[in-house]
DNA sequence: ATCATGTTGTGATATATATCACATCACAAT
DNA sequence: ATTGTGATGTGATATATATCACAACATGAT
């Protein structure tokens, strides 16, 4: 998926600091954005106007596809959760390079699907399944998509982690505290190791 | 969006009578399929088994592409809520346009894009939604989206109605109680008048 | 017209989860 | 070390919604 040497000079390299906004909803989409390193959050503004996080972003991916070929505003924030290196394509090179390189576009729309799949499947079974059951859900999304292991050191804050799930702060804590009582987890000052990952996938599996 | 004429022969058309299932959900995907006519519910199998409802589709639209474009295996059954005229369309055709073609695929994209933006917003929105709210939405899609009329006759039962916005049968049957002694709708035999669009969306606002 | 079958309306009750309230804890800045 | 500030843990209570139960109704087939 790395195209950028063929964007050679319009491509441009930049760091960025923990905690800051890299997109922000609403504004309009001037440039391709790159993350090469690092971790984001993708958010929206909820009814009410309180944060709802659709999911975490690490690198080596494209931001906001969906809003820069849907209609040239951002849909999502895009905040930084570590320090991280991103690249700033310009709008004109990156869509002249899809017009002309048809291989390019059609990767580009497969990986825009298959994401796509997944946060279908996501947000439809979030509906279905009760607390526990999306807590689950979200352990397994850190250990296994986010970080690849199983002991990580919670990426988000539990209110942000309630906001993911949709849920409240305090039943994240207390869906905590009853998989750290029940051994499924170990859980201390927001590091985590997942102990019995079977038990987890059944607890995501049956709500 | 319609280049059926360049895929000519290899588009091929045919009559689906209302109740078929156009595409299941787990099957491979061996042709593309367009919807000329008619209206189709896009289900998936949630938890325990029970369908849920992702959307309505109607005429003029391609389905399943973005299962095309990921996997080749379809996310989603098709299900015709009324008589429909489909056109079945050879998958090597339909990708051999897409890469001849850099302007077919680049409308292909921003608009799967489009629906993208959508749906994920639709999805986000209606986990933070009380029961009233999300049925306000369900009727103001019917309205808007769907028929582009403020009467029109319910193209999905209550049962179905509840599938599509997560909840219960009961509950939605008590929504729409509700909304029509509060003046909001008339509702006489499936078939539903919007009376006062404003409080509606009001109601879809504050949940 | 009659029947069978699925659909709808509505009460009573159970249950999951939000909300409120407050104590404790962790961590960064001084 | 001390302080301040935000993060976390946990009880008590309120509330929305699911579930159960059943009657009434609509619709299509015979």
């Amino acid at each position: 998926m790395e195209h950028l040497d063929e964007l050679g000079s319009n491509c441009r390299t930049m760091d960025i600091i923990k905690g800051e906004t890299v997109l922000h909803e609403g504004s309009f989409t001037s440039h391709v954005v790159y993350l090469r390193s690092g971790l984001i959050k993708e958010t929206v503004k909820g009814i009410d106007g309180k944060e709802q996080i659709f999911r975490i972003i690490k690198g080596k991916t494209y931001l906001g596809m969906s809003s820069l070929f849907g209609d040239n505003v951002n849909h999502f924030s895009y905040k930084a959760l570590s320090n991280l290196e991103v690249c700033h394509i310009e709008i004109g090179a990156f869509k002249k390079l899809m017009l002309e390189n048809a291989d390019f576009t059609y990767k580009i729309m497969s990986s825009l699907c298959k994401e796509n799949l997944h946060n279908y499947d996501k947000l439809l079974k979030q509906g279905q399944k009760k607390i526990f059951g999306r807590l689950a859900d979200a352990l397994l999304y850190f250990s296994e998509d986010v970080f690849e292991n199983k002991k990580f050191t919670l990426p988000l804050t539990q209110q942000e982690i309630a906001n993911f799930i949709g849920t409240s702060r305090e039943s994240t804590a207390r869906g905590l505290s009853n998989f750290k009582q029940n051994g499924i987890i170990s859980l201390e000052n927001s590091i985590v190791e997942i102990l019995d990952i079977n038990c987890l996938k059944q607890v995501s599996r049956t709500g």
